[in-house]
DNA sequence: CTAGGGTTAG
């Protein structure tokens, strides 16, 4: 048009304003602001009412109010897009001065202009702001649009505020929007986050024919309440029904299960929602991979990461961060580092990931470079950062450098240490021995220690062999979690070293009391596209025979070579041939052997376990490395071990 | 001929 020779008016303008608005590109639209200014379009109050919206659609609060100000007589669009403009970055003064102007200026606001300022303030998370505006507007004469109640839903997020939804939901019935599928989206996931699974089936029951919003809220809300298995239920309800499930309705259901543990079927419900011939998006991705990371499937991993590569959806932030915890979720740190590196944009989350990943690999100089080159880039740390890099310098036995950082958190950052902190010191100081100064720093703390303070001091004292602070820490922990079998196999660890086995058979007979029974031992591995679970003693895998001879071999080589069977790790007070007996069928090393029985000589194996990994495995897994030269990775509860040519990444600490 | 509002997946 422009080459033409044709000068845009007043009427084409707007519409262009709009396009550029719709790109949030602020360099165009500000190009286009001031061709429409040289061509004398200085006060079209509809030129400029779309500018005010252009600007704050770019972020541009300031510029925004300084265009309406210019509009001769401005009206209630322009004004009303301001208003929420405020709203929606939490400015709670200038909205209401603005409210009392268009008062004065005479303008008669409507039902769009309340809704705009409801749905600003939540998105600025002023709920109690967004209620008062709903308020408000019913004292105005406005009654709720099923827009006004979707808008206002989100700010019941929690029991405090349940009352509150509950009166909307009155407003819901009274306007008679109990058939609007949005208004009852939006309850359905009110009641949700409120923990109300009754109120969600019944606000659902009573819709005439059943919404997928509403239906994909739904199964939000009850994996959010814990119940995964209702949420798996009502979803094939839906499914059979043929209801048009869409990809929210799957990606919803695959995160509900790869946060709840259920990891395998999350793998297949992505294989599923594409057989029926829906595509996951860049969301899907993030939601499916923990599932891969959570269960160390890295084939599956790898595939996933594949279809993102495939779709264009590799490039999204969420999407690459998910890639880097995946990876090293599966043992792989460096595939990590490489999505790391490729990423085009990254924000806090995605440094923390890779941070976290080292930290977990035990790989300390690592860490602390990321943690340098983070705030080079210009990223500043938060919270989590620091968690991981007091957990790297744990795992390192780097000692004084993490007593260095603690201080420098709140000193340097202003970053108040928290229980995890804590934690992590206390581990740092057990490991290195400094057992009564962990106990110190506990005693010093300003908040009340839990079981994440307690536990690595009972299990710092179980590795240095200190009773007097190990029953002191196990007294808490019984307190604490007196349902964890962990705690006293630990304390009765520590009582079997120094064969106390009067004291020894107490803890059994406390833990026989409550009916609690040692956590079965329970370890994955992927091989061929296919996840093995193993627990420990198992007799159901119908490789079972096999893995006991190879065991047996292996054993038998050892012993060849020197080794002895760290037997302390048997709880039962037995006879030592049977102890030796009941840590061969530990599930790590079952996993292990399974790995060696089906795939060849050299190719890598991980296997990842429930517990922490005891300290025979570990002796014989460094072993199993060298002998049948195999790089493995056993990921346990609390970090990763890289064996490789007879030793460990962890260098034995642990 | 032109300008304004909402829910459900990370």
């Amino acid at each position: 048009m422009l080459s033409q020779g044709i000068s845009p008016d007043c009427y084409v303008l707007p519409s262009v304003v709009k396009a550029t608005a719709g790109l949030s590109s602020l360099k165009t639209g500000v190009q286009v602001h001031c061709l429409a200014f040289v061509n004398g379009h200085h006060s079209d109050s509809l030129l400029l009412s779309s500018l005010v919206h252009f600007y704050l659609k770019c972020d541009r609060l300031m510029e925004a109010r300084k265009v309406f100000d210019r509009i001769p007589r401005p009206n209630v669009v322009a004004c009303s897009a301001l208003l929420s403009g405020y709203a929606r970055k939490g400015c709670v003064e200038e909205t209401k001065e603005l409210l009392g102007e268009a008062v004065e200026m005479g303008l008669e606001l409507n039902s769009v202009s309340w809704n705009g300022m409801i749905a600003g303030f939540n998105h600025s998370r002023h709920f109690k702001d967004s209620i008062l505006m709903f308020r408000d507007m019913h004292s105005e004469g406005f009654k709720p649009d099923g827009t006004s109640i979707s808008s206002v839903l989100p700010a019941v997020g929690d029991l405090e505020m349940l009352p509150c939804g509950v009166q909307i939901h009155g407003c819901v019935i009274k306007q008679g929007l109990s058939q609007d599928n949005w208004v009852v989206s939006s309850l359905v996931d009110m009641y949700g986050k409120c923990a109300r699974p009754n109120e969600m089936s019944k606000v659902c029951e009573e819709l005439h024919e059943m919404d997928v919003g509403a239906c994909n809220a739904l199964i939000t809300g009850l994996s959010r309440t814990g119940c995964v298995e209702g949420a798996l239920k009502r979803f094939k309800q839906f499914k059979r029904q043929g209801l048009n499930l869409n990809v929210v309705s799957w990606t919803s259901m695959i995160a509900s299960c790869s946060q709840n543990g259920k990891d395998m079927e999350a793998l297949e419900l992505f294989r599923e929602m594409q057989m029926e011939g829906l595509k996951p998006n860049s969301v899907t991705i993030p939601c499916l991979l923990p599932a891969c990371g959570n269960i160390a499937a890295l084939m599956h991993g790898k595939a996933v990461h594949c279809f993102s590569l495939k779709n264009w959806v590799s490039n999204d932030v969420y999407v690459g961060t998910a890639l880097i915890d995946m990876y090293a979720n599966c043992g792989r740190i460096q595939l990590s580092r490489r999505c790391f590196d490729s990423m085009p944009r990254r924000n806090l989350v995605s440094w923390n990931a890779l941070l976290g990943g080292y930290a977990m690999h035990g790989k300390t100089k690592e860490a602390l470079e990321v943690f340098n080159l983070m705030q080079k880039s210009g990223q500043e740390p938060d919270f989590i950062s620091f968690t991981s890099v007091l957990s790297a310098c744990s795992q390192g036995g780097l000692t004084e450098e993490g007593k260095f950082y603690f201080d420098s958190m709140s000193k340097d950052y202003g970053i108040e240490p928290r229980l995890e902190h804590y934690s992590c010191m206390v581990s740092l100081l057990g490991r290195a021995g400094r057992i009564v100064e962990a106990y110190t720093m506990v005693k010093q703390m300003p908040m009340e220690p839990d079981g994440c303070i307690w536990g690595p001091l009972l299990s710092s004292c179980r590795v240095h062999h200190n009773l007097a602070i190990g029953e002191i820490a196990a007294r808490k922990l019984f307190e604490l979690e007196p349902n964890n079998p962990g705690n006293y196999v630990l304390l009765s660890n520590i009582y079997a070293s120094k064969s106390m086995w009067v004291e020894v058979n107490s803890v059994r007979e406390m833990m026989k009391s409550k009916g609690l029974r040692k956590n079965p031992g329970c370890s994955w591995i992927e091989i061929k596209n296919k996840v093995h679970m193993l627990l420990a003693g198992d007799n159901l895998h119908p490789q079972m025979p096999e893995i006991t001879k190879k065991l047996g071999e292996l054993r038998v080589e050892m012993q060849k070579s020197g080794y002895l069977p760290h037997t302390d790790f048997v709880l039962q007070d037995v006879e030592e041939q049977d102890k030796e007996e009941m840590l061969c069928d530990h599930s790590e090393k079952l996993a292990v052997a399974l790995g060696l029985l089906n795939t060849s000589r050299g190719f890598p194996l991980q296997v990842i376990k429930n517990l922490r990994i005891c300290g025979d495995c570990h002796a014989v897994i460094k072993f199993i490395s060298e002998f049948e030269d195999r790089e493995i990775f056993v990921r346990d509860t609390n970090r990763f071990h890289h064996f490789k040519d007879g030793a460990c990444s962890c260098g034995d600490l642990w």
